[in-house]
RNA sequence: UGGUCUAUGGUGUAACUGGCAACACGUCUGGUUUUGGUCCAGAAGAGUCUAGGUUCGAGCCCUAGUAGACCAACCA
């Protein structure tokens, strides 16, 4: 039993209650069934969270199997990744299982079946069977092989089995019900010829058995308790019991499936087979290209096993169909790494800042705290000089009160060095700034305790002194779909919305102390946000990936900035608050006559502001007269009357009749809108 | 026209066998800060899809609707 107080999911539930009605201490056990057919992504992560976590939890073991039936679609180096991945993770799997470890006794428990007159051979098409197979609201037909006699099926399964025939020339079906309500129960398939070599037992077989034949039985084998999976599989539960009451003997483990909600994350994609176009189309570099929602992907993009375990923890288990915002997978990351990335300078975008009267050819190694988060992290050294760069976005000759940042005439500190003031700029033949002229106060260094060095100036800038800079190639991504939903959309595919500019690489300057930076240290660049090591970096050539920005608040206030800089474009994740108009007058009619009068006004401006979106049809649905909420007619008679108004609309039956019962009704309120309505318009 | 599942602030998840709807993200204030970050303090935002019913009391139970998802691959 579970003695924290954290709420339990639904799954959690009904562990708790299998326990407490007698489930023996020790045969609580898990896996988790991927098919090498692709790399796992984001998606996978919560089932891999869920069923490894419960295993953590419950100190159940989880196995990690391969549910490896179809030779036509999984390879070895599919199997590689995923190990790879979730021991990346950081999860510990008990044994490493394949389904196809199973193909001989799943084939014995076959041969049973057959002999009970349980199964049998069909030879017609593909075709032919679906077409017997009725439809959702139409029972299906018998096949015509249905009742060969279980000698004559062996012996044909046998011949299936030699390899005796073709592709698609023979199917071993289940014999159960043709006309049961669920698809899946009208006979349905468990074993089919494939002439392929199959990764791990190569030509030893040439009939493969289907999922629903296989799954269950897997599990049955492996004693697993709980089988986890996601809701789409909900349908399968009744042929999976099914199977299993063909070969479960009394006393052993009849392990359970549940389902739960699979993970959608907004602006990205999930199915294997799209993403598997993603890489062959060439519209990314391949399963890890960062933008990928892969684990690989977010891997080399400098997500952390923790963040990524936060994040699956915080989205939770449910059995509704949710889409998760990717501001929360973001949020998890930065709390990670705030506290474990070293913080450094770098500039992404840079311009020349030139301090005059600092001496020319003077250098200073500046102390710079490596983690402000981390008492142990130390400090650093960074060399300071006359010649700077800073980010061209921290520079405006003229700005509003609320630009923190260098300005001409403006004092700003330059962080771990000194107090600047901006003087002049220079500038080439389009206008653009090439140079920025300041002066600094020799007094102010930072941490050197004189007054000046106290002085409280409201901007901080980073910088890298062009001396001692090292160039970068930095890469800054942006969602890999322009839209919320890319799949969600019937009459246009995925791949049109494919942001153009999800990848950007640029030149910036880093702090020398990068130099030794290898390949997937994480750093925050100080005021931007956090990088790591690409595994394209070489110490004569590094390169950074940005993980993910800082959170930035000024971005949202700040104007709309148009031509300058190469770091624009980075989508802001930003839902709008934002409800339709008409949910907008259900709200204020609920709350609308516990209120008092003077909050009353407030709602009432809300909803002739929310109906002059409304057309009468979308109002009309309101018009039920129920006892209880007065306040929702309320609310709709006031809506009406502003679509009158607004629209010149004509009245229907529906409204007349609305209107006449709210004449009639016993609540001041109501009646009083009715009467303004009525005169206006009856 | 069938079956199965789901419905709680903008999003996601809670609310133990009915007892004042909570937490996280997001949003908005204010404070601290040599990162417009972090941290701290606070606020707004739902009355639980709709309509009935049972009950002293319903987000939880019952009935009927409505909406959405899934199901007819020799895929898993």
């Amino acid at each position: 039993m579970i003695e924290e107080k954290k709420s339990l999911n639904f799954i959690e539930h009904i562990i708790e209650e299998d326990i407490s009605n007698g489930m023996e201490n020790g045969t609580l056990r898990f896996r988790f069934p991927p098919e090498p057919n692709g790399y796992l992504h984001i998606g996978h992560t919560k089932a891999i969270g869920i069923s490894f976590g419960l295993g953590l939890r419950y100190n159940a073991p989880v196995n990690l199997r391969f549910d490896d039936t179809n030779p036509a679609k999984e390879e070895q180096e599919y199997v590689d990744a995923i190990k790879k991945d979730i021991a990346w993770l950081g999860y510990q799997w008990d044994k490493e299982c394949y389904s196809s470890d199973y193909f001989e006794q799943l084939y014995q428990w076959t041969v049973q079946l057959i002999k009970d007159g349980k199964a049998y051979v069909d030879a017609q098409s593909s075709d032919e069977i679906a077409a017997q197979k009725g439809t959702t609201t139409e029972p299906g037909i018998n096949s015509p092989y249905r009742d060969t006699s279980p000698e004559e099926n062996l012996a044909l399964f046998e011949r299936m089995k030699a390899g005796e025939f073709e592709e698609g020339a023979y199917v071993l079906r289940a014999k159960i019900d043709m006309a049961d309500p669920n698809m899946l129960m009208r006979d349905p398939l468990m074993y089919r010829i494939i002439k392929k070599s199959h990764h791990r037992t190569g030509d030893d077989w040439c009939i493969y058995p289907m999922y629903d034949w296989t799954h269950g039985e897997s599990d049955y084998i492996e004693n697993i308790s709980h089988s986890l999976c996601s809701l789409e599989f909900k349908p399968h539960r009744k042929l999976y019991d099914w199977f299993l009451d063909q070969i479960y003997t009394e006393g052993t483990i009849r392990p359970k499936q549940r389902e739960f909600a699979r993970l959608n994350l907004s602006y990205t994609i999930m199915s294997k087979r799209k993403l598997l176009r993603l890489v062959n189309e060439g519209a990314v570099t391949g399963w890890d290209d960062p933008r990928m929602p892969t684990i690989s992907g977010l891997r080399r993009r400098g997500y952390t096993p923790e963040a990524i375990k936060k994040f699956v923890e915080t989205v939770g288990v449910a059995k509704r169909e949710n889409v998760i915002d990717v501001s929360l997978l973001e949020f998890c990351v930065r709390e990670d790494l705030n506290k474990k990335a070293t913080r450094v300078m770098g500039v992404v975008d840079p311009v020349k800042l030139v301090i005059t009267n600092y001496p020319a050819g003077e250098e200073e190694w500046l102390e710079a705290e490596n983690n402000p988060e981390d008492a142990t992290a130390g400090t650093r050294k960074v060399p300071f000089s006359k010649e700077l760069y800073i980010e061209r976005e921290d520079f405006k000759e003229n700005a509003g009160t609320k630009f923190f940042r260098l300005t001409l005439g403006k004092e700003v500190r330059l962080k771990n060095a000194y107090i600047i003031k901006g003087e002049s700029v220079i500038k080439d033949e389009n206008g653009t700034i090439t140079e920025i002229h300041c002066t600094y106060d020799a007094e102010s260094k930072s941490g050197s305790g004189t007054e000046a060095s106290k002085r409280n100036v409201k901007g901080t800038l980073h910088w890298v002194s062009i001396a001692h800079a090292i160039p970068a190639e930095i890469r800054i991504y942006d969602r890999l779909f322009s839209d919320e939903a890319p799949d969600g959309h019937k009459d246009k595919e995925f791949m049109e919305f494919i942001n153009p500019s999800s990848l950007q690489v640029v030149t910036g300057y880093v702090e020398p102390s990068l130099q030794e930076a290898t390949t997937a240290m994480q750093f925050q660049f100080q005021r931007l946000g956090y990088f790591n090591v690409d595994v394209d970096s070489t110490s004569n050539a590094l390169v950074f990936n940005k993980t993910v920005g800082l959170r930035d608040t000024w971005a949202k206030v700040k104007p709309k900035n148009t031509n300058q800089g190469n770091t624009k474009g980075i989508a802001k994740p930003n839902m709008q608050n934002k409800i339709a108009p008409i949910e907008e007058i259900k709200r204020a009619g609920k709350k609308y006559t516990n209120l008092p009068e003077a909050k009353r006004e407030v709602l009432k401006t809300k909803i002739i502001e929310a109906a002059k979106e409304v057309p009468l049809e979308e109002l009309i649905p309101l018009f039920g007269t129920a006892k209880k909420k007065v306040g929702t007619r309320i609310a709709t008679m006031i809506a009406l009357g502003v679509i009158l108004d607004t629209t010149g609309v004509q009245l229907n039956e529906q409204a007349i009749e609305f209107i006449n019962n709210a004449k009639d009704d016993a609540n001041e309120l109501l009646k009083e809108e009715a009467t303004v309505v009525t005169q206006k318009y009856l």
